[in-house]
DNA sequence: TTGGAATGTCAACAAAGCTGACTTAAAATT
DNA sequence: AATTTTAAGTCAGCTTTGTTGACATTCCAA
């Protein structure tokens, strides 16, 4: 506990402390999704449709790079066509997502959140942002810059740049 | 980007810098579980029971807490009974975790890893412990302890805790 | 005009969650 | 001693979210 760092920055990393991370991970991914999750719980009760971590993802990301194509959300996600294509399909019936023939490329769809698409959006990000800041606050910034680092430091690389290029496009 | 920090350690974090601290959870949590995922997936290809990350989690918290309950494990993995035990019936089935009737309390199952499910677990976290060890060597030691401040203050507490006190006993 | 890319759809299936109902055994309580 | 509670397990059935494979449509580009 006392002094994991020696010398010119060098890491002693026992495995005990990198398994830590790897819980800490665990058990804050959990807290991190609780939030959103509850809500759309809650949601599901009135409705006919449910609503899960997948239609989440989905409305996050479009309503972070709006007019983004369906093949550039499934790199992003991570999942085959069809797993995305019946999550889209719920939401676009339900009138929270739509899709628009592309201009330049006409085989493209480019999806956007309709104003009810965005209310449950920012639903579910209020939640989470809470979360977040609570978090952020209570570690305070000097934490907040090492927690950044290590996130970008564990994530795929070649991945991240692409949303990155997305995102810029979108604006 | 230059300067989200003013006064004494107090925050302005805008939308925007927790929108990012969320996606790079969303990201760094898919790195964080790729290489077990991808392990899992050649020993797959052999085989006829197919392991997913239920059966890395449940491998994963009984070598951590070795002797623990069935109870105990059902309240950290959060899952019902009916969902654990399907796993853990398949991973005692390939001999790779026993129970053993509890001392004091016979209605207690202890769960053990066998030489063999240690085995599996070990070949996990080994490339679990990887990708950690590169992101902290990658972040810094300034950085890992910030990143550890704020996973603390993301996860649910009493979770924690109970997971805490598990792990003491069973040293 | 032909080939390939982007999208979508149908069908079938698997992993991993869930609820509800029920049993057995042991422990705790009344 | 009788009753209730707890721990574990099982059976059946369902949902969400992922997977393949096969195939149609549309349209861009060589």
């Amino acid at each position: 506990m006392s002094e994991p760092i020696r010398g010119e920055g060098l890491l002693f990393l026992t495995d005990e402390q990198l398994q830590q991370g790897i819980e800490g991970m665990f058990f804050a991914y959990r807290g991190f999704t609780a939030d959103p999750d509850r809500i759309l719980e809650e949601l599901n009760r009135d409705r006919d449709q449910n609503y899960g971590r997948a239609h989440h993802r989905a409305v996050h990301f479009v309503a972070r790079a709006p007019g983004t194509t369906v093949k550039n959300l499934l790199e992003i996600l991570g999942v085959t066509k069809q797993s995305l294509n019946r999550v889209l399909r719920t939401l676009m019936e339900d009138g929270l997502v739509v899709s628009k023939v592309g201009g330049s490329d006409r085989r493209e769809r480019h999806l956007f959140l309709t104003e009810a698409g965005a209310d449950l959006e920012r639903q579910l990000s209020d939640v989470q942002r809470a979360r977040m800041r609570d978090a952020y606050r209570a570690a305070g910034p000097e934490a907040v810059r090492g927690f950044r680092q290590v996130l970008e430091a564990m994530m795929d690389k070649e991945l991240h740049k692409k949303y990155g290029a997305l995102r810029d496009k979108s604006e």
